[in-house]
DNA sequence: CGGAGTTTGTAATTGTGAGCACAAACCCTT
DNA sequence: AAGGGTTTGTGCTCACAATTACAAACTCCG
């Protein structure tokens, strides 16, 4: 069956809630209150879980860590993904820095870069590798995900490359509208467009002088 | 009129493909062109913009300067935004860091934090304040967004006393559904739910043995 | 200046996802 | 064991967004 993209995106939501819920010992949730907390309705809770099974019992309510397993199983959560970072600038080390990845099962293995200066430097455990190398090493070593961190300019020709050696999925923090072949997974991070998009709503609000804030 | 809010979110991508065609010197593009470089369908750019106006002239297309200065005029970028970030740990000083907003006037004037080591360090020109005067500090100097960079358990009160502040917007970095009031904008930045979704889709693909590459 | 070739703006259609509402299933108390 | 109270899973409806398709408007070359 074909899974509507919105919904897969909300999987990890919900995971991340019932992780809370487990964490202090809640045995069971209902969709209900799993919507109230994320602010979703509790029927569009249970119609993205129906596209995958029957995981709850009515007039109780879901397992939390049945539940849990589901998703993380759905998702593919329930294994160690390698990730190759591109970019060890500024952005590039903070990604590296970065603690929430592998707590979630997801690990940096790798990093390039294109400025001989950084090539062979340590940061965090690994060696910067030249970008020039990518193709050798990711094909003795292959990696799912490659993360993007370098200027708008080369990002593209670097995805490129990573497609080629193997990766399926890549998170592109570069500031550009890059293009993947189709089966190619690919996400932006770009804090600057969600705020260039919120400023719409709030360009004409001016300050509330003195009046009511509900 | 009531525009639908996918709408809004792509008028940051035209601008920004604009942007790099005007500096290229390009006068005038086509929403076929456009569209080709964003992926999106030419159809769809024109109906975004048709929300708007009437923009471009049959049989040559969009004046690329005139467009952009309509998009940022619609999308209030032609304002300088004050923006303010709370909680100065590795990913508040990475934000800070971040050479990214500044160009697209989006300045940081306020930085905050909970930890009293933390408070009167001077990080790239700010120097970090106590959260508890944060409702003193915004009322005499206020700013239009809110940048949370503080862990989840403390995320929903931190937003709570921005929107206080009268805050209108709100980058959050912090992994948790925080919840808003109606006619406040928030957008998460979560590289971690967008790494579990794509996961989704790779999980079967097994590494590709010896198959065609399209 | 005329006609072939472009490209826009939008009406009409198609496709898709969210919400509603309810039967069926289960819990729990007495 | 029975009945009141919950909650799930899902068919149906509605709303909205993407796509198609085309007339109208413009360009530009010869």
């Amino acid at each position: 069956m074909e899974i509507p993209p919105v919904v897969i995106d909300r999987l990890p939501l919900y995971a991340r809630a019932l992780s809370m819920l487990e964490a202090r010992e809640r045995e069971v949730v209902s969709s209900q209150e799993l919507g109230t907390r994320l602010g979703v309705t509790p029927a569009q809770i249970r119609k993205d879980l129906s596209y995958f099974g029957r995981f709850g019992k009515q007039g109780r309510g879901y397992n939390v860590r049945k539940l849990l397993d589901e998703l993380h199983r759905i998702l593919g959560l329930d294994k160690q993904w390698r990730m190759a970072l591109v970019g060890v600038g500024k952005l590039g080390r903070a990604i590296l820095d970065y603690q929430g990845f592998a707590p979630q099962g997801f690990r940096i293995v790798e990093a390039f870069d294109t400025d001989p200066k950084r090539v062979g430097e340590q940061i965090s455990n690994l060696t910067v590798k030249n970008v020039e190398d990518l193709e050798r090493v990711l094909s003795q070593n292959p990696v799912d995900v490659g993360i993007v961190a370098v200027p708008a300019e080369i990002a593209q020709d670097i995805i490129d490359a990573l497609i080629k050696c193997g990766v399926r999925a890549i998170l592109n923090y570069a500031p550009i509208a890059a293009r993947v072949p189709p089966g190619i997974q690919m996400k932006r991070i770009e804090p600057v467009l969600a705020l260039q998009s919120m400023t719409y709503y709030i360009k004409n609000a001016g300050r509330p002088a003195a009046s009511a804030r509900s």
